[in-house]
DNA sequence: GTCTATACAACGATAGAC
DNA sequence: GTCTATCGTTGTATAGAC
């Protein structure tokens, strides 16, 4: 991979600086090989051997395997804000809706692989944990209730996410059919209201 | 631990069978290690060594360290046949209640930590899927759904599927306040119209 | 049959050479 | 900044002691 070492200038060989390559390369591998074979079974050596690189480069880049997988793993392509407008935009009584169809077109084309080992991270370390409250109920669920407005919404915010993730659980990690590929809009008809009273709707 | 060995006879000395007694303690051992310091931080050695055994005996008795993990982890203290008679046992426009109340009664009492683990159990091999697979929705779900007698079957024990997942990762895994820390009767008034609707309402 | 002792290949991590 | 050599530990297989 990175041996062009034929070269004119006999101070500099092959690659020069590297830096920057090598991080990026260790950890678009990584995030294949976390996702295809598990944590456990992603060993350094092949990670490094896929990305070009040697073994202890993701030691002295990442500080170790569980910090590459945590960076590789828990970064989802979707900017926050983005999302949260998205969210936002179009009737208070259809966002139950717009909740299940942005969830299910981010995960169905990423694949269940990367859903289940963002799970994975969480169940071994609780710090995982943290940074998940800190994204999912803080920056988005929250920012939802406030602006819906409803009363207890810490309560409504979490609520919505125990279904959220177990429309995850079920569709990505265990793959209980027919729940696993039902098309988009049976899993609206079905999950949205449910989001929506959570949100909105009267708790009893 | 299995001493046990005052006899008359001189030929045998110490313990003498041990065998169902070293199984046992190493089931006991491996539940505690795995709940408390994960998968992979739960080595061989450390749980034998708490078992009072040797390393060896792991392989002995259950044929590798991932076996062992399954028996110990999946084991939990529910009869599913009990457990299919108590959630048919009352008005069926109460069955979302009595699920949401036999959830919690039987996973707090345990803790977090080994709910936890089998998610994570989940998340690392596809066969342990399978059997929650078997489980949860050949075993409990299914029968229930019949039992209501409502069409669509399958997808109604899936979804009911989804909320139960998602009530366990929030209150048991990430741990999103209020939610995990919620009394059983806030839990029964949030959740059981979700799962009353996904079993015998209407699903749109 | 039940258990202990030992050996081995593969792993993650580290120190230090280029 | 990058790589080689190496260390301690892991899961497991084997041989043999009771």
């Amino acid at each position: 991979m990175n041996e062009g070492s034929h070269h004119t200038e006999p101070k500099r060989r092959g690659r020069r600086t590297g830096g920057e390559d090598t991080k990026a390369a260790l950890l678009a591998a990584a995030r294949e090989v976390f996702v295809q074979r598990g944590y456990e079974g992603a060993t350094v050596r092949s990670i490094a051997a896929r990305a070009g690189v040697d073994a202890a480069m993701v030691n002295h880049w990442f500080g170790g395997k569980e910090a590459l997988f945590a960076k590789a793993v828990l970064q989802v392509p979707i900017d926050p804000n983005a999302l949260v407008e998205r969210l936002l935009d179009g009737p208070d009584e259809e966002i139950g809706e717009r909740i299940v169809r942005n969830f299910i077109g981010i995960w169905d084309p990423i694949g269940g692989g990367q859903f289940a080992a963002m799970v994975r991270s969480v169940t071994s370390h609780d710090q995982v944990a943290e940074v998940l409250r800190g994204f999912f109920v803080q920056t988005l669920l929250k920012r939802i209730v406030t602006h819906l407005g409803a009363p207890d919404g810490e309560l409504r915010a979490t609520l919505a996410a125990s279904q959220i993730f177990g429309m995850g659980m079920v569709r990505y990690v265990v793959r209980f059919e027919p729940f696993a590929s039902a098309d988009v809009d049976t899993m609206v008809k079905a999950i949205a209201p449910t989001l929506q009273r959570y949100l909105t709707g009267d708790l009893g």
